[in-house]
DNA sequence: AAGACGGGGTC
DNA sequence: GACCCAGTCTT
């Protein structure tokens, strides 16, 4: 049962084991939240951090990464991963610039309309930049959630209507408390309601959890599992984009990056990579656009 | 609803 | 070597 009680232990769990992190300092813009957004899906705080820093001391408004060349940007964007979201970012920060007078927009459908921002980022830029009451299910909420009041061990892979009801039935009615919670229970999944080994004894929802009440009980169900990345496409383009980060590269170098005799990948993959605009091919010559 | 899309740390 | 990470977009 999540009651304001099991609220309120969370929220104190925060302010006592949050982490200080840039984005979440009080003199944060909501440009730079939304920047943290973006670089978070789908990749880990500690590698975020740095790239974050440097980002923001180079590109502070929308309007500084929308007149940045292209390939500056990806260069800057490393080895974040899916270099797609940097394209993404760039692209809403024009549409910012363009269509917003170059401040975030307020609102989900402003917000889910620009490049980049769905559901989550929607959400998350609503309720940490501009402290509205917002639903916000990332994958740490909705572990958090479908353990302690279903008693499930996993929320699965897509965010369904019923965790949606969920999110939406446990969020605090009042807005900052909303946003406190938000950002609590986000915190309390990264940290301590982990995926793989959750530290229960340590967890201020233990008292309320009614996946810990039945003894943390595995998945029934079958797991989707782990694509894999050796030998795929997505690490061919990765290898192509890490070359090309270095400077402008022929295509007889980029051809050298097949592992074998079989590998097919590279034409592929350089077609795929400037169909998505993240490399142009001139002459013999392949560089960042 | 399923698949594509990076890269690296961890157990 | 499988699993996971503040998801989004396209079929």
């Amino acid at each position: 049962m999540l009651d304001g009680s099991g609220i309120d232990a969370v929220i104190d769990w925060f302010a006592r084991a949050g982490r200080e992190l840039p984005w979440r300092a009080s003199d944060a813009s909501a440009w730079g939240i939304l920047v943290s957004e973006i670089m978070l899906q789908q990749t880990p705080v500690v590698r975020v951090l740095p790239r974050w820093q440097e980002w923001m001391r180079r590109w502070p408004r929308p309007q500084d990464l929308a007149e940045a060349p292209t390939a500056d940007v990806l260069r800057a964007w490393d080895r974040l991963g899916y270099p797609r979201r940097a394209l993404r970012l760039q692209a809403c920060a024009r549409a910012i610039v363009e269509e917003h007078g170059g401040e975030v927009p307020v609102g989900l459908e402003a917000l889910r309309a620009l490049p980049g921002i769905g559901e989550y980022t929607a959400a998350a830029v609503t309720a940490f930049a501009h402290h509205e009451r917002a639903v916000v299910a990332d994958t740490n909420i909705r572990r958090v959630l479908v353990r302690c009041v279903r008693g499930e061990a996993f929320p699965g892979s897509t965010f369904t209507a019923s965790q949606r009801a969920l999110a939406t039935e446990v969020l605090p009615a009042e807005t900052e408390r909303s946003v406190r919670w938000n950002q609590a229970v986000m915190e309390l999944g990264a940290l301590v309601c982990t995926s793989r080994s959750p530290h229960c004894e340590v967890c201020p929802l233990a008292p309320h959890c009614a996946w810990l009440a039945k003894g943390r009980p595995a998945d029934s169900g079958t797991r989707a599992r782990t694509q894999a990345f050796e030998g795929t496409d997505r690490q061919m383009r990765g290898r192509i984009m890490a070359l090309l980060r270095e400077g402008p590269a022929s295509r007889e170098r980029i051809a050298q990056l097949r592992t074998d005799e079989a590998d097919d990948r590279v034409p592929r993959c350089l077609d795929s990579l400037v169909a998505d605009g993240l490399a142009v091919v001139e002459d013999r010559t392949v560089r960042l656009p």
